[in-house]
RNA sequence: GCUCGAGUGGUGGAAUUGGUAGACACGUUGGACUUAAAAUCCAAUGGACAUUAGUCCGUAUGGGUUCAAGUCCCAUCUCGAGUACCA
């Protein structure tokens, strides 16, 4: 009997489905555990080998938790608003609807081939009306809500406006805009009710602002700060400049020291925790106000080192800081406006490309020092952001190099407060070697207890505080896309206003063109059935806003990142058209168990959805403040590029296409090519057609073999330009050159799971997707090496079939059959739950490789085998499980346990080191003393023959494990 | 610049608490089977020297701790990821 692995897996896949073998009941007697993938974009290209690595290692531990008996989900859904698809709609008219459809078509079939545990009966798209009917619905939640810094939570708006009834806002300890005005409860009911909508918007958890905005006029909209690479856009790199508009907002900053707190108790990869908490950005001082001489006006200031304001030299303002208009003298307002025009044309990549150059303008006016009262130069300089802290700084040119270099190049004075530090060539910022001098009351303390009092004093003249700022910002939640899920909003008199819950989806309009509308509208600026009609409570045709009934609707779209803070909770309960989920599917699953997905989610997705899933806590919607206990990321699969050397003559036309080690031995003299310049072949050519330049050129891996050969035919074949190619061989063959590059189409270097999963199967496929290397690891990928783990699953096969069929008997396991078989079990269950999949799929090997050796046919030890191997390879187990004469599928039976007496040993080869180096192997029984061990080893001849003759000066034994004798 | 991660054969990688470095594969070489190829099986495979026995060198580099270091400590170099005038 053949493994005939193409059967096999279409039999198994078909058997799964029919049967609904993966579905998950939302409530069961066994134990939850809910194991998720970051759902995938469906792009055009389709999957490559890459995607599937981290559904693998998903499905491997969904199918291993089935084996020791948890109810387990393991769901699986598209992540399908986005801009490819509408860029492609805006090229082609392609609804994007259309083309999501038919990519989704192909995913789907893609991911069906590699055999996942899916349960699919739980499937969520964001683009369907049925699923972004909740995301709406969180957004008029979030629209709901305020946070309450007293009881640290976010509550229902309704609180608040209770508390203005009563007694006004000078109670309210919110997170809100700014500049509020203070007014008492009479002022309030005295409010018009557009007024009261205004002053509410500046507390809700969502709110309008007219805000600076990243805009791509290429892209026709909005981005965000993580989706710009370098200045320019992360999808096709088209310039960004700085735009102001009025965009919706979320007050993630509330969030901001709960996000940084739920780290702590989360098991996810320290560098991501790292790169959320940078992100995050929390730093802890002091405010200090600095009056202006001769103004009512004060400067805030942010600051780290309280303890270094007697360093204070000059103040810095942002460019754009409110007050420089105010207090710039008549002298200076030439220059200081010739600057600020001079800053605002510069864009914003300008100013990061360009942080050596010094620039700033002095305004002429001075402030006063809080303590000392001297007078201190204001100056602006556009090294100070004004959008982080308060746009402006108290400079302490000894303690900061930037206040350091930009008092150097305008001739300001550095004053040293550090003692027995040289500040001539640069500033001193190591807080732990501070000794304050030169600083009135906080002379000679170091930094912290300087730190304390600086602070208790300015509280004390009422001119600061602690405080701590974080550079975490709101997030925009506006984008000029049609791809997107639609607001539930209308606008009345420019006010926004909520449709009501139980009117939503409010789905997606059509349009006839998918790009902003000419008047500079995002695109849904261009639908003609977008306005909320308040008596019917449904869209209707633009024609009919009277502003009186009948009122536009809002014409931006939600982010990408809108749909993928919530699904992870929509899959518990996806079909529910009445509620998000229902109280019992929310805690019957809670949370997820396992995460996998990968690194570039970090700061964006990862960091949102923490933040929807601590709103949804505080307003009661599900019973965990954190979403995912644990997360893994797995890392990235790249290509293997194949290059060919297209060979140039300076003195003809003629090209060659010379093979690898020819090139190779002409660049580096010095590497073991087999080549010297006297014999390598280009040299007769060179005579013939002078010196020569060369190319690397592309080619497609798939006409490389494992030997890094190229099939030349194919090649010819392969493009119209190489038809005629003339190649120069070694030893008859044309070997390519190999570099590991990230898997793209332009680099021919993209290999298809389809095409390994036809000719080796997906069970091959999926073991050596594991057996590359660590998950977390990026690594490249190679096919040839998927020889070896497709030889394994034959070899595996023919421990149970050969040609005359099954050879499984039911005689008892030898003791190495069991020894063999429990040393498995332990390796892959300590594998598995490390993570460590490549190991695994290594002992497997070893394992079936013992057992052929030693011949074993015992049916206890073969079935044992399948259910270990039948989460990594799903379909051979269930074929030799169904042979073995099992009716019902695998993926219930209990996983074989463990059983340490069949590991007992009762002796040891011990190594025999000298100086720590192994000489010699010795078999010492395990239950005789170290004196024993000493003698026998002492005894032996190849130790005497080690020694020559001396005395040893040391014997150290570690019983179990090694014998090292010094001297 | 800062933060984090990583450097092991020709290649992917293994070595879980310091205790036999290179498991398991790929590739390569030789052999068996075959008209031949594929497939399969067997053997060798870190490097150098040595007929054998064996010796020496080897985990990016240089130091250190230890009976013993890929593993721990210090310094340096290289690569990768994130972030960037954050006061």
């Amino acid at each position: 009997m053949q493994y005939n692995f193409n059967e096999i897996e279409a039999k198994w896949q078909k058997y799964w489905a029919e049967n609904q073998t993966f579905k998950a009941e939302n409530n069961s007697d066994k134990e939850k555990f809910y194991v998720l993938d970051m759902f995938p974009y469906p792009s055009g290209a389709g999957l490559h080998v890459g995607h599937p690595l981290g559904y693998i290692a998903s499905d491997i531990y969904a199918r291993y938790k089935r084996h020791k008996g948890f109810n387990v989900m393991h769901p699986q859904g598209y992540d399908s608003f986005g801009l490819p698809a509408e860029q492609y709609a805006i090229q082609t008219g392609q609804h994007p609807a259309i083309t999501t459809a038919e990519n989704i078509t192909t995913y789907r079939r893609q991911l069906d081939q590699i055999g996942f545990s899916f349960d699919w009966s739980r499937e969520v798209r964001t683009s369907d009306p049925k699923y972004y009917k909740w995301t709406q619905w969180i957004f008029i939640q979030i629209f709901n809500s305020w946070y309450n810094k007293d009881t640290d939570k976010a509550e229902d708006i309704s609180s608040l406006v209770a508390v203005f009834e009563k007694k006004g806002n000078a109670s309210v300890n919110a997170v809100c805009d700014e500049d509020i005005a203070i007014f008492s409860s009479e002022e309030w009911k005295s409010f018009d009710s557009k007024k009261q909508q205004e002053i509410l918007l500046q507390y809700r958890l969502t709110y309008l602002a007219e805000t600076e905005v990243n805009w791509c006029p290429a892209l026709g909209t909005v981005l965000a700060n993580d989706e710009i690479v370098n200045g320019v856009s992360e999808r096709g790199g088209h310039p960004v400049v700085r735009k102001k508009m009025t965009q919706w907002s979320m007050r993630i900053s509330a969030y901001a020291q709960r996000l940084l707190d739920g780290l702590e108790k989360i098991d996810w990869p320290q560098p991501l925790k790292d790169s959320q908490t940078n992100w995050i950005g929390r730093s802890q001082g002091a405010s200090a106000t600095f009056k202006v001489n001769n103004h009512n006006a004060v400067i805030e200031v942010f600051t780290t080192r309280p303890d270094t304001i007697f360093g204070v030299s000059f103040m810095t303002l942002a460019p754009e800081h409110e007050l420089v208009s105010q207090i710039t003298t008549p002298e200076q307002k030439a220059e200081v406006e010739a600057y600020i025009e001079a800053t605002a044309k510069r864009s914003e990549r300008d100013r990061m490309a360009d942080v050596k150059t010094i620039s700033g303008a002095f305004t002429g006016a001075y402030a006063e020092h809080p303590f000392s009262k001297e007078p201190i130069p204001i100056w602006i300089g556009d090294y100070v952001l004004a959008g982080y802290g308060t746009g402006a700084v108290m400079s302490v040119p000894c303690g900061d190099q930037r206040d350091y270099d930009f008092a150097k190049h305008f001739n300001i004075p550095i004053p040293n407060i550090f003692e027995g530090v040289d500040i001539s060539e640069e500033a001193f910022a190591d807080k732990g070697k501070t000794v304050i001098a030169n600083s009135d009351f906080l002379n000679g303390l170091p930094y912290k207890k300087a730190m304390k009092l600086a602070i208790y004093e300015l509280e004390k003249l009422g001119q600061g505080e602690g405080k701590i700022n974080y550079r975490l910002r709101d997030a925009v939640f506006s984008r000029q896309r049609y791809w997107g899920e639609p607001f539930p909003v209308y606008y009345v008199d420019g006010m926004p206003q909520m449709i009501a819950a139980e009117h939503l989806p409010i789905a997606l309009p059509e349009v006839e063109k998918y790009l902003p509308t000419e008047t500079g509208e995002p695109p849904l600026g261009n639908a003609e059935v977008w306005a909320w009609c308040t008596k019917e409570n449904k869209v209707v045709h633009n024609s009919e806003i009277n502003n009186a009934t009948v009122w536009p609707l809002e014409l931006n779209t939600m982010p990408g990142w809108a749909g993928s803070s919530q699904y992870f909770n929509r899959y518990m309960d996806p079909t529910n058209d009445n509620e998000i989920f229902s109280k019992e599917a929310m805690n019957y699953w809670q949370d997820v168990d396992l995460y996998i997905g990968g690194s570039e989610h970090a700061t964006g997705h990862l960091l949102y959805s923490r933040f929807w899933q601590k709103f949804m806590f505080d307003r009661g919607f599900v019973p965990k403040d954190e979403f995912a206990k644990k997360l893994i990321n797995q890392g990235m699969i790249t290509g293997t590029s194949a290059f060919v050397y297209r060979v140039q003559f300076s003195k003809s036309n003629y090209t060659i296409f010379a093979s690898y080690d020819m090139i190779d031995s002409f660049l580096n003299p010095s590497s073991k090519s087999k080549y010297t310049y006297e014999n390598n072949p280009l040299g007769s050519y060179i005579e013939q057609f002078g010196e020569f330049d060369f190319q690397k050129i592309h080619a497609d891996v798939s006409l490389i073999n494992a030997s890094d050969e190229l099939d030349v035919e194919a090649f010819k074949n392969w493009r119209e330009e190489y038809k005629d190619a003339e190649f120069v061989l070694e030893d008859g063959k044309y070997i390519v050159g190999r570099e590991v590059e990230k898997m793209s189409k332009s680099k021919y270097n993209v290999v298809n799971p389809d095409e390994i999963c036809a000719e080796y199967g997906a069970d091959s496929l999926r073991l050596y997707e594991m057996f590359l290397g660590p998950l977390e690891q990026s690594k490249p990928w190679n096919t040839a090496g998927i020889t070896g783990t497709h030889g394994f699953l034959k070899k595996l096969w023919r421990l149970y079939f050969d040609d005359n069929g099954a050879k499984f008997t039911d005689s008892a396991p030898t003791k190495d059959n069991l020894k063999t078989l429990h040393k498995t079990i332990k390796k892959v269950e300590e594998d598995i739950a490390n993570f460590s999949f490549n190991t695994s799929v290594s002992t497997f090997m070893i394992c079936v490789n013992e057992l052929s050796t030693q011949k074993c046919t015992s049916k206890e030890v073969l079935e044992a085998l399948a259910i270990l191997v039948s989460p990594y390879a799903p379909h051979i187990a269930e074929e030799l499980w169904s042979q073995l004469g099992n009716t019902a599928s695998i993926s219930t039976a209990p996983f074989p346990t463990f059983d340490a007496s069949h590991l007992v040993e009762s002796s040891k080869e011990y190594p025999i080191s000298f100086n720590g180096k192994m000489r010699f192997k010795l078999e010492l029984p395990l239950d005789i003393n170290k004196d024993q061990i000493e003698e026998v080893v002492m005894a032996h001849e190849k130790t005497q023959q080690q020694l020559q003759g001396r005395t040893p000066k040391k014997v150290i034994i570690v019983p179990g494990k090694i014998v090292n004798i010094v001297g």
